[in-house]
RNA sequence: GGGUGGUUAGCUCAGUUGGUUAGAGCGCCUGUUUUACACACAGGAGGUCAGAGGUUCAAGUCCUCUACUACCCA
């Protein structure tokens, strides 16, 4: 085994190995219950960001924990065809070959697409792989393929057979740069610094005026009434008069309606009911007409009169100076407002009345909420319930329709006959309603969230009744990030619930978003994203892994740095050096590695022990999806525990040769064999590089699998658990540090042996036997083992280090310096005597001795009595000195 | 306007039924080529857990308020 861990030169064969022996599928069982997670697919607009690589990882760790743990256990990956983003990526194409899609026509223009997904398809594909994802590969789907295609159709229409789903004009978001409708959730709301501006509307019949207040004075060419509030005193005369509206004199009506603000403006405001949503509902109700001055380009159309072809933004310029010599503008303040902006492009939203399909949401959110409340499925982190329950509860018609060629086309056709609408799930070559084939599909899409609504049952192949259908859904866990909370979970909570009668998923973990060291979302435009491949060819691809999931919790954002990606390229070369120690000291031809339960000495039990408390509490905590604590607290027990300590003792015992010490090799090798199995998940590379270099070294049954990936999850052994063993090995560490201690604040020379008496009472005989121990780690020679607590003579040149359940001797020739030793027993007895103090209070206190639990007082009972031991020992040795 | 999170060591963060002297990684200081590992080892410094009040025998942890900050929704 070379010096250090090479992650390139291991990780491609491992996969390709895992892949061959088809460890990645499941076997359906019906005897067991399977663990089921469908990926959030990526979309095919070009590479996995380093999102993409937490995703997969906290995925793959749950996964192949589950695998080991015998469950049917299937990760189905999949792609979407994401509408618009990936769209737009090829149109950019298009651009550098000087072509627009409308030259190329739609059926070319999805050919194109088509090339762009496969290929796409390839590179994400090669990229999980790159990341270790065990994912089912001959289950992949494509939003876009034809089982997935024909669910979408098939909810389609029976959402519209319901009356779900409807066509309607609505106020919808349209994007002029992306030339579509799109739903409220892809817009974002900023506040923008812009102006009130306040104009004055002459009335048609007399003299008089009425000055209204907008932030948008181009949309005065769409007005169709001004309106005031039906109890403001100040309109009560003018409600039903008339007034000519500038720059297009049309006479427009005051009305009356509740919806206006007294206090905004002048509290008589425009209404535009073709450009914004509330004057649209005020028009519903006053039974106004609408009128549109847009193009779909946001030029000005040929109801903007003079101003017809001039952009929106250029036409507000234009109007206002109009509207200034005509004196009509009669103030302009600085006001800040929310605008809408297209969350893929950051362009203006512009709202505007149009004819679009929706879903009617309300009678499918009362079920996802139910789903959530009575338990059948559990939000984590659990603060995220209630962010889900509140957009639930105030959810609005979901517009659905997009005006894009990428996607699944809505599966209604327009009878030029007789004006009905086909609405079926394969397609139609007639009017069902007159038999003309004079009809005409609807050009437009859905929103790419629609078949996304659909995945968790359109991927195991509803709407068949098929065996995987019935086997793995509801599937066990979806896990993603919490920015599409609302986008997908709850959608596929409405609609799985709607399409199956049964929820998709039963617990929903929520991971954060990543950001960069500045604590900034990383983004193209930015440029400070990660790009996940080029980490961890630089660290490896279990230190990457490390990374994103190792002390992070749920739910909340991380920063990826680099000295993150370091500590786990670190940590993997600290377990392939442990593991090549283990390799090299098992002797060929005495491999025997099974354990003499009734011999082990102290320190293999306390080993034994502490792994198993490490397993148990590993285990609860992924249990409770507490992922990056479990491995923390693996962390911890393999660097701190068994490198730093068992190995370290354990080299005493191999050195002893001669001697007829029972060899640490089979505990050696138990006890990394066990917890590599217990990191697999986590790090399955180097874990597996390593499992397999123990094998080839040990006897050919010592392991019945090929494979870590497939070998058993470790289970805590109850009976391991050694307090004694713990204790005594504790008192050893203790009386190794305090040595190194002393040694260090004299400034010996590490080269240097000293000289060391240790008394130990009771303990006595249970730490002889690290003797030789000791004086390895300590560098301490010869070792001497009191029969009685040396009190010291005033005077002597003696370091006495009074520990907790032990003292250890050191003569220090003439090297004492008694300033310095008296300042440091005087520290040392002031905080003992604090912490004595507080105990004696807390045990004094009748209301801790009656309200605390027996256990509690116990602790602390029997703490004071060793705390008040030490501290008497250290007042003897200070008076040494005096 | 409504909601949620964060505020813990110089930096980045853990700390999950309230119960030892609050932890880690990185950084910093001192020392070490001790044959698994310098991607390492040994030792050390560094914290009134944002502030105030409350509940409790006991609060980083529960409650209330305040400040700053980030995000979500309207």
């Amino acid at each position: 085994m070379p010096k250090a861990y090479e992650p390139g030169k291991v990780e491609a064969k491992w996969y390709q190995f895992w892949l061959e022996k088809g460890y990645f599928k499941p076997k359906i069982d019906p005897e067991k219950k399977p663990f089921v997670i469908i990926m959030p697919p990526p979309n095919v607009t070009g590479e996995l960001h380093v999102g993409h690589a937490l995703t997969a990882t906290l995925e793959d760790t749950i996964t192949r924990w589950h695998r080991m743990k015998g469950d049917p256990t299937l990760w189905l990956p999949g792609i979407d065809h994401a509408g618009i983003a990936a769209q737009v990526v090829v149109e950019q194409l298009l651009a550098e070959e000087g072509l627009d899609r409308h030259q190329l026509g739609r059926e070319k223009f999805i050919e194109r697409m088509k090339q762009w997904a496969v290929k796409c398809r390839q590179t994400i594909a090669r990229q999980h792989q790159r990341l270790g994802a065990s994912c089912d590969w001959s289950n992949e789907h494509f939003t876009l393929d034809e089982g997935p295609s024909r669910a979408v159709r098939t909810a389609f229409v029976r959402l519209y057979n319901k009356g779900l789903i409807y066509r309607g004009e609505r106020i919808i978001n349209w994007c002029p740069r992306c030339a579509t409708a799109l739903s409220d959730l892809e817009v974002d709301h900023k506040d923008i610094q812009g102006h009130l501006y306040y104009v004055r509307y002459h009335l048609a019949e007399d003299d008089d005026f009425i000055t209204v207040a907008t932030t948008r004075p181009e949309t005065i060419l769409g007005d169709t009434a001004v309106a005031v509030n039906p109890m403001d005193k100040r309109f009560k005369a003018l409600i039903g008069k008339k007034v000519i509206l500038p720059a297009v004199n049309r006479a427009i009506p005051i009305v009356a309606d509740e919806a206006v603000d007294p206090d905004f403006g002048t509290g008589a405001v425009k209404v535009t009911p073709a450009h914004d949503p509330v004057d649209f509902e005020v028009a519903q109700r006053q039974g106004l007409p609408l009128v549109n001055i847009l193009n779909p380009d946001t030029t000005m159309n040929e109801n903007a009169g003079p101003y017809i072809g001039l952009d929106r933004f250029a036409c507000r310029k234009a109007i206002l100076a109009d509207l200034e010599k005509a004196g009509l503008l009669v103030k302009v303040e600085p006001y800040s407002h929310s605008v809408g902006h297209c969350d893929r492009c950051q362009t203006v939203i512009e709202p505007v009345a149009s004819k679009q399909w929706f879903i009617n949401t309300q009678p499918l959110a009362q079920a996802a909420i139910n789903a959530v409340l009575d338990g059948r499925i559990t939000i984590i982190p659990e603060r995220f319930t209630k962010v889900y329950l509140n957009w639930m509860e105030n959810i609005r018609d979901w517009c659905i329709s997009r005006q894009l060629w990428w996607g699944h086309r809505i599966p209604v056709w327009y009878c030029h006959d007789c004006g009905e609408l086909t609405v079926t799930i394969e397609e139609a070559e007639s009017c069902h309603y007159c038999g003309s084939a004079n009809i005409e599909q609807d050009p437009d899409v859905l929103d790419t969230w629609f078949s996304s609504a659909l995945w968790t049952h359109s991927t195991l192949g509803w709407p068949d009744d098929t065996e995987e259908l019935r086997y793995f859904y509801p599937t066990t866990v979806m896990e993603t990030g919490y920015d599409i909370i609302f986008f997908w979970v709850a959608r596929m909570i409405m609609m799985g619930l709607e399409d199956t009668g049964d929820i998709p998923f039963r617990t929903v973990y929520l991971h954060g978003l990543i950001r960069d060291e500045k604590g900034e979302k990383m983004s193209k435009i930015k440029g400070n994203v990660l790009n996940p491949i080029e980490t961890l060819e630089k660290y490896g691809t279990d230190a990457l892994r490390f990374a994103l999931s190792t002390g992070t919790s749920p739910g909340n954002d991380l920063k990826l740095t680099t000295s993150r990606l370091e500590a786990g390229r670190n940590f993997a070369n600290k377990l392939w050096n442990a593991t090549r120690f283990v390799v090299r000291s098992i002797e060929p031809n005495r491999a025997d590695v099974k354990i003499q339960w009734e011999l082990l000495p102290v320190e293999d039990r306390w080993i034994l022990s502490r792994h198993s408390r490490t397993i148990s509490s590993v285990t609860d905590l992924m249990e409770d999806f507490q992922f990056g604590e479990a491995q923390r607290q693996l962390y911890e027990f393999l660097w701190g525990e068994y490198c730093d300590w068992y190995i370290e003792i354990a080299k005493v015992r191999l050195r002893s040769v001669g001697e007829e010490a029972l060899s640490p090799i089979p505990v050696l090798v138990y006890v990394l064999e066990t917890s590599l199995r217990l990191l697999h998940p986590y790090m399955p590379f180097v874990t597996e590089e390593l499992w397999q270099n123990l094998k080839n070294r040990l006897p050919s049954g010592w392991q019945k699998v090929e494979s870590i990936m497939v070998a058993t999850y470790p289970e805590a052994d109850e009976e391991a658990t050694d307090p004694q063993a713990e204790r005594i090995m504790e008192a050893v560490i203790e009386i190794i540090h305090s040595i190194r201690n002393a040694r260090a604040q004299y400034k010996v020379e590490s080269a240097r042996w000293i000289e060391a008496q240790i008394y130990a009472g009771d303990f006595m005989s249970a730490i002889a036997p690290y003797s030789q121990a000791i004086q390895t780690l300590a560098r301490v020679r010869p070792v001497t083992f009191l029969d009685n607590r040396r009190e010291g003579q005033a005077g002597e040149n003696t370091l006495v280090l009074v520990l907790k359940e032990s003292e250890v001797v050191i003569p220090m020739e003439s090297m004492i310096n008694v300033e310095a030793e008296r300042r440091r027993l005087q520290e040392e007895i002031e905080q003992s005597q604090d912490e004595v103090a507080n105990l004696e209070a807390r045990l004094n206190d009748e209301a801790f001795l009656t309200k605390a639990p027996a256990a509690i007082v116990d602790r602390e009972r029997s703490k004071l009595a060793v705390k008040k031991d030490k501290l008497e020992r250290l007042k003897q040795q200070l008076s040494r000195f005096d």
